[in-house]
DNA sequence: ACCTCATAATGAGGTAACCTCAGCATATCC
DNA sequence: GGATATGCTGAGGTTACCTCATTATGAGGT
């Protein structure tokens, strides 16, 4: 019989780390005063290369609306550009501008050096056993 | 040498695992129609126990002005009351109605049962191992 | 060619959940 | 008793989203 306390207290710590994770994230972003999902934009842009304004929302995760104001917000900054799609006008690209990728790498490179920090203090071992723990976890959530 | 990817998913599937945790969480409280800020005030007070608006505020980790609106709307939903404190006359006491307590109470199975369902299916050991990691994560992330 | 229907982005307007700052009532300290 | 601190709240602002309607364009049918 377990007591009923440590599952909570399991979820809370998760809370605790997911919370201390973005605080540390925003920490890492204040060099360029990218709000997080500015930033996110850019690293997809980046990551991914140019692509339509409605396929940056879907990896945002937000309505394509939405987009449309992060993406003004970015060309404000001259850090992306829209471009038209020869293949279909209706489309307009989003593409980074030199500006933009320099930042976007510059951006990479810090989050990495965060993650090294954060997830580099745990052993191989551990860190192989928390990817497996996490993947069951949520598909314990979906399932 | 690993390989940089590494690193980087691991924070990506504890970021997926706690979005569908939020997810799912919002979908526990979906019967009460309540926010998340809501349901965290009405939670505090069932444990803690009648509160300053202050101290709600800061277990909420918001503004007290806030609080304050969290008080109002909770209130007028007959959830919680406004208590003077018979010590210090600046202050309002935040108390849970009867109502408040039984909704309180309800949440607090559902919640309990949400957690059950998701981290009931890792094995003890993996459990005890999480929680480990995670403490390890969150003092990687604060020091 | 034209009509219809779908799709892409955006203008207009709205909302939720926060915030800061000033003001009032009350408490505490000298 | 006067200065200073504390607790709450009114007024007003911000951020990051949203929905709905509109405009431009594309794709398919007749």
């Amino acid at each position: 019989m377990k007591p009923p306390q440590e599952d909570e207290s399991l979820s809370e710590t998760l809370w605790s780390v997911a919370r201390a994770l973005r605080h540390q994230s925003r920490l890492t972003l204040t060099p360029w005063d990218l709000t997080p999902s500015q930033s996110r934009a850019i690293e997809s842009v980046l990551r991914h290369g140019a692509m339509r304004l409605s396929d940056l929302a879907h990896h945002l995760r937000i309505a394509p609306r939405s987009a449309t104001e992060v993406v003004d917000d970015l060309s404000g900054l001259g850090l992306v550009e829209r471009r038209a799609d020869p293949r279909d006008r209706r489309v307009t690209l989003v593409a980074l501008t030199e500006s933009g990728t320099t930042t976007g790498e510059a951006i990479r490179v810090a989050r990495q050096a965060e993650a090294d920090r954060v997830f580099g203090t745990l052993s191989e071992h551990d860190r192989v056993a928390l990817a497996r723990i996490l993947r069951e976890l949520r598909s314990a959530i979906d399932g």
